[in-house]
DNA sequence: GCTTGATGTTTTATGCTTGAAATATATTTC
DNA sequence: GAAATATATTTCAAGCATAAAACATCAAGC
């Protein structure tokens, strides 16, 4: 291995340590915010916002997908979220295996309220860098995912 | 608030969730990999590598300061690494409270292991991206931790 | 030397997360 | 239409994470 290839090895380790760092601090005033503000938590407000953008409701396993997370784990928040009220599973016809699920008029309001909050709260966090600063973070942060051409 | 105003906001949080979404991807993976091939997890390997940091050990409170997570959750962790044997705890001299924590012979040959592998895939999750560009995520991902001067 | 407060750590309660097993229902194949 | 396979979801066991309380020890001030 060459000098160089040794140091962009190192150069991209660095890079996801950086991402890490960035990411949990932000995720740690986020979750504070939530908590303190509007007790709630970020697994909720990542459903909630989810099943805001589809009204009629999405299927567990839909719902699992967007956000790419098992599905036992929605299963366990959206049991949350039904006992405080803010979403409801409707059955749906012609398959008794699967469930709908659904903000109600009280889930909506309340993610209105959150989502106004997180989204301020969020605008403060990155304040310091530029419009083409973050135009730059958007695009290198997709070409991380991109597959091989 | 201005038009500009508005767009750049929604902007940010863009960033936020791409941040997201790239950081998540990626853990995904190199837990994966860290579970199937070497039968550990990211907490274990974090708290390794910053053993191997300090050979002398670190207090717990100084290992959770370092990660940057709370008091509990690195008793857990390190309670679990004691059990497998790679990590031990030892009195400190003057202070009965504290516990130095520092990695085994065994601990440091199976970090050293998990360290090459590790650092081979975070190299492959970012080999997309040339060295000026990871230069400049890395100046763009500590602009977002700085405080205001 | 006793109290008061500070510090280091663990414990507890709760919730998030995963992977794998279990359950229930649909679909396909013969 | 019965058996085999696939799909949708939940349950389970284990681990990770936090905040708050509990516990133990230390350090200061009187």
């Amino acid at each position: 291995m060459s000098v160089e290839t040794a140091s962009l090895s190192k150069q991209r380790l660095r890079v996801w340590l950086r991402m890490l760092a960035a990411q949990r601090d932000m995720e740690t005033q986020l979750r504070e915010k939530l908590r303190v503000e509007h007790d709630s938590t970020l697994p909720r407000f990542d459903v909630m916002s989810a099943l805001e953008r589809y009204r009629d409701g999405l299927r567990m396993s839909d719902l699992s997908a967007k956000l790419k997370v098992s599905n036992g784990n929605v299963t366990g928040i959206v049991e949350r979220l039904v006992s405080e009220g803010f979403v409801e599973r409707v059955a749906v016809d012609g398959d008794r295996r699967a469930m709908r699920v659904r903000l109600t008029d009280a889930g909506l309001a309340r993610f209105s309220e959150m989502a106004t909050a997180h989204e301020a709260w969020v605008n403060g966090l990155l304040s310091h860098l530029s419009a083409n600063e973050l135009e730059t973070l958007i695009t290198l942060l997709d070409r991380i995912g991109e597959t091989d051409t």
